[in-house]
DNA sequence: TCGCACACGTTATAGCATAACGCAATTGAT
DNA sequence: ATCAATTGCGTTATGCTATAACGTGTGCGA
């Protein structure tokens, strides 16, 4: 799923994830938008549904939250499985790929003959910085 | 973290868990205990909030819900980090443990000096059944 | 007996997400 | 060109998820 030119809206959403220092909830971004005519929950959710499908944007489902693909120009998708790590401190966001762990967990739904759609790896905890 | 006897709550809202035959959200979990005197979203969530720390419940974060620990006994912080098949069909879930993405994880959180809390690995597809 | 910790009940509120309606612009046959 | 289908957009209303804040009662050790 490669972007297309983004639309107005998606632009707007888009812009504000990346320009933030971390990730945002849907009513964050809305907030942030009132100043471009942004008014209801919705114009942001159908952004942000459209940068998901075009793999621009990431859900952090642990936070309820959305970041903006940290690895801008590839496909994530080609890159198989992606993982965040969230700092609880200071909201950083660390996101990477692990090849063994893909097949490690492909592995185990082949054997269960499960068909996998999505998978979600989320490490909360805290930064280096944070930590010590 | 082992469990202490359970309160009245507790156990009522683990027993609901454990005849489930898959995730309950929390007002599910409520409604189902209506008949016992529930009256309050936060008496599910207080009794959920032991169950987890206890080890006995896990939340799935992908999809706001809860269920009960599918290894009885054993104490699922010792086997390291738990992932979750999630079905989006039947909603059954599987609940597996797989020591070498522990360690993947561990590798990359080490080398990155993240001090990470708690991890959440969650496949949802569909099982075996619904896929045919 | 006093103080504390904890479970509990209740009301209110905050935060996250989607349903349903209608309109406008775009596209792509016919 | 015209019509139909698709897509994006705006708005209102609603539903689902989770916690804040306050008060009560009970058990237990100092
Ligand atoms: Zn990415
Ligand atoms: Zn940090
Ligand atoms: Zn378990
Ligand atoms: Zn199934």
């Amino acid at each position: 799923m490669s972007a297309p030119a983004l639309t107005k809206n998606q632009a707007l959403v888009f812009d504000v994830l990346e320009k933030a220092d971390g990730p945002l909830s849907a009513y964050t971004i809305l907030d942030k938008l009132r100043d471009h005519g942004f008014r209801a929950p919705l114009q942001v959710y159908r952004a942000l549904e459209k940068l998901l499908e075009y793999g621009v944007v990431h859900r952090l489902e642990s936070i309820n939250s959305f970041v903006a693909c940290a690895h801008p120009g590839e496909n994530c998708h080609s890159h198989g499985i992606v993982a965040f790590a969230i700092c609880e401190s200071c909201s950083q966001v660390m996101e990477f790929h692990d090849h063994e762990v893909d097949h490690r967990l492909m592995d185990w739904t082949r054997g269960k003959k499960f068909k996998a759609e999505k998978t979600t790896i989320e490490i909360r905890g805290l930064c280096e910085a944070c930590a010590a």
